[in-house]
DNA sequence: CTAGCGCGTTTACAACGTAAACCGCTCGGG
DNA sequence: CCCGAGCGGTTTACGTTGTAAACGCGCTAG
């Protein structure tokens, strides 16, 4: 049992659940007959190599090596490494456009849209523990293209998606921000949380792990194995019906979505 | 007009608006009559020097001239500069202990405690937003210490709050992950809203400000006013109703926070 | 054949984090 | 009175980083 999953069966996002979100392209042999270096296999191989060693050990000396080239050669693509780590994190929410289940239009409803556009992302930062915090920190172009979702083309197709689907405009943007929240609150949570497992797992085995002193903490030790547990599938799918939730009584009652008003007595 | 705000008043969560939450004790006349360097000095002198010129500016050596001292002198307190950047989180969070509006117990209602402390913590994040995203992306101790409360103490108190109000140890576990994603979501979307916002302020004032081309997403042009709206703290109040809401629900029925059964008849 | 250029290398430098040795105080015990 | 010890900060030093600038190689066009 190396995850202890629900008997659900697996979770469907997890890395290789689906075709197109891990397809980063591996670097190939690191030198022979090595292919002409371009922007993709730099910003591919970056990836990977995060992936692999974790962003703190990405450099451009080491990923020059890992290309088998001198770093300066990187700079004849990129401008620098700032620049390096913004196209990583667009080359990564771009795996969406490959991923078969993620659809631009919400030919099935919005529904069906907002489902598997979240799903893919969460996908994606499955795939790519190590890179999410860059997608979820690195300052966006705009301050309403939001991260996780920090392309233009998706939030055009978003709020295209929302308003042809009856929402008002105000909601479709209300919609667009409570999403964003959403996604990227659960998503940064699970992959710091399945960082900080696999590091205490390869950290020491022997070592007993040096617990920093619970006792001031009685409510914390009694329920350390509730807290343990990882219910991340079924708690994002859980938010996500929630928020869908929401969104269907705005559209229904047709109200702005700020001020919500009157929940003294819901008829259900 | 500084602050573009909204006319419903200043946004109680703004720098200043309660007491407690930004007394970083500035570090003093950085020469004259130094004080004697120690490891609080030295937390405070980095958070105020991350605040004032961003996390990428903070360095051993400048932050060692800014208290008036080589950087060497910081490691007789201070392992390197990864455990500084861990102790400037820990410290930022400790200002909750500061702020007078928010309780470490629930005597006035589970509810009333989950606001103070989310206003809490989101008075923080809006003091120190270049702090926050440290805050919300360093791996915890432990994978059940979630940012951005992290730290054993307030989920204690969380738990005790819950637990003692009614909610079943299930539940309480289930409301905490709950909170902690949405308190992450949001607050790191605003602040680094904020930071974008300021960034473009203060980069070029006579520059066109260099539009990407927005072209061929017609729909965000339309959309692009109200989708520059700074919302924030409506919104941040919304969700942290509608979470309080459905959480009121668990609390009533008294059941599982997992599987709400009974979606079976959505009308499509 | 040769001038140019696309592409990768070499060299160089300032700034970084940090180990280690080095002072100059202020002590407390003889 | 001395004097070694140790606390607190400095100096020196080293390896690594990002990147500017100059260099060279091999191809192709005139």
């Amino acid at each position: 049992m190396t995850t202890p999953d629900d008997p659900d069966g697996p979770d469907p996002d997890s890395p290789e659940g689906r075709g197109g979100a891990s397809a980063v392209l591996p670097a190939g042999p690191p030198d022979t007959g090595r292919a002409p270096l371009d922007r993709r296999r730099i910003l591919g191989a970056a990836i990977e190599y995060i992936d692999a060693q974790g962003l703190s050990a990405l450099t451009m000396r080491r990923l020059g090596a890992h290309l088998g080239v001198e770093a300066m050669a990187l700079y004849r693509y990129i401008p620098g490494r700032e620049q390096l780590l913004d196209g990583v994190v667009e080359s990564v929410i771009d795996e969406l456009y490959g991923d078969p289940d993620v659809h631009l239009e919400a030919s099935h409803g919005w529904q069906d849209y907002l489902q598997r556009l979240a799903h893919g992302v969460r996908r994606i930062a499955l795939a790519h523990p190590e890179v999410f915090p860059l997608v979820a920190t690195r300052p966006p172009a705009a301050p309403w293209v939001r991260p996780p979702l920090r392309s233009l083309r998706w939030v055009e197709s978003f709020l295209v998606a929302m308003t042809s689907s009856g929402f008002s405009e105000d909601a479709a943007v209300a919609a667009y921000r409570a999403y964003s929240s959403f996604l990227l609150g659960h998503l940064l949570l699970e992959v710091s949380q399945k960082g900080v497992a696999v590091n205490a797992e390869d950290a020491g085995a022997d070592f007993p792990e040096a617990e920093p002193d619970l006792s001031e903490y009685p409510t914390v030790v009694r329920l350390q194995e509730l807290l343990s547990l990882d219910e991340s599938a079924a708690e994002f799918e859980e938010a996500l019906e929630n928020l869908l939730e929401r969104l269907e009584d705005v559209l229904r009652e047709g109200r702005s979505p700020r001020h919500p008003e009157s929940f003294t007595d819901r008829p259900d």
